[in-house]
DNA sequence: CTGCGATTTTGAACACGTTCAAACGACGGA
DNA sequence: TCCGTCGTTTGAACGTGTTCAAAATCGCAG
């Protein structure tokens, strides 16, 4: 495993994902690019799914770069649940049209890309991170008993929220800013409106719910 | 366009679907198996894609049968939305394995057995139908400003808890189950919860939120 | 420098989904 | 009966992701 080569193929990949798509970036053009063999993108990246979750990688790295001005700079949970969200839709947003077909090779069970996978421990770790200084960070702070839970909640969030990106064919995916700056705010008043006795009853079922399907 | 051989491609497709799973059932095969040529398969189903939509189609209708009979027996919303969750596991239970191969292929944007494809437009309103029949039939009776959305989000809600199962590794998929009867409670006591004054603003929101993410 | 095992690289080969030009066949009109 | 047309059927061919035996190259002990 030279570096060099398995870079070389690896950023000949991400170079012809960005200016072909997917599916017309074929295995063999990319090893025909770096001026390799065929065999030999696989001899560094198993599979094509492989390449796609460098790709993942580096759409989260960027997404991390991009949030993390946000989260240093205060903020209350709406605030920055829909900061963080709108830098999730701005760090793919160059792929949407081809998007689509990655999302659908990350969503696979089994896929290395799967955001559920053992490959991509290093994004999900790094996503979940992101929502924990969300919820650490917030001012006025998340009540205490949802402080456990709630950026993994909000991880999921996010991943539904690329899935509706997805499918959104609006122009700029208008439709799912919109998503957004919904959401982000229901989400902050139902986080609120959890220390009422009235909804304290349903928010312990939600924690306690969360907890019995994890396990 | 024969109905005879058409039929005969779809039923040894779907036979073979259930004795091998996705991966396995090659066009080759299902044509041999059926003593017909390669392409002549193609000829009625332009794509692999539309023969795992007429097993969408098989799992839908067989749902949509089990569910009918818990439909006609009344019960409070919880309990209805609650059954017919169960009755969309208990009729794909049979394809865990590889059903997951198929909901990857069904989730594809652009996939013909995409939930949200044109061709896909019988499956659809059929589920949503289910919905529509739960939210109407619900005692107590849904209060009247959910009634219009709510169909479309428990059919979303589906959609989701799905996802979930194909996901879910756990044995018979009991985390799934556990899921559904977690869910179901909590979308009733929020439906019933909604009425209140406290409330009252965010389900508002919630709706206007729809309506504005569909336009 | 030589030899040899391990690592890296090659490119032909395989099975797949899909396409398509050609062949076939049924059926109605002359 | 023959012909022509149109719907059906055939199977070879294409490009794909992936595999793998073989070749080339490297690293280092003697």
């Amino acid at each position: 495993m030279t570096a060099d080569t398995r870079e070389l193929v690896r950023s000949t990949a991400l170079r012809l994902f960005r200016e072909r798509g997917y599916a017309k970036t074929t295995m063999r053009a990319i090893a025909q690019e770096a001026g390799l063999a065929t065999g030999l993108a696989h001899y560094y990246f198993p599979t094509k799914d492989h390449l796609v979750q460098e790709l993942y990688l580096d759409v989260n790295l960027e997404h991390a770069r991009a949030a993390q001005a946000v989260l240093d700079g205060g903020g209350d949970l709406t605030a920055r649940f829909r900061a963080v969200l709108h830098a999730s839709v701005d760090a793919f947003s160059e792929y949407h049209g081809f998007g689509a077909e990655f999302v659908t090779v990350a969503i696979r069970p089994g896929s290395a890309a799967s955001p559920f996978s053992e490959d991509s421990e290093g994004a999900r770790s790094m996503g979940l991170h992101l929502y924990e200084q969300v919820v650490a960070g917030a001012d006025p702070a998340v009540p205490a008993h949802l402080r456990a839970e709630l950026p993994e909640l909000l991880w999921l969030a996010q991943l539904g929220m690329t899935l509706f990106w997805v499918y959104d064919s609006s122009p700029g995916q208008r439709r799912t800013r919109t998503l957004i700056d919904g959401v982000a705010p229901l989400v902050g008043r139902l986080v609120r409106l959890s220390r009422l006795p009235v909804l304290r009853g349903a928010s312990d079922d939600v924690l306690a719910l969360v907890r019995a399907v994890r396990a």
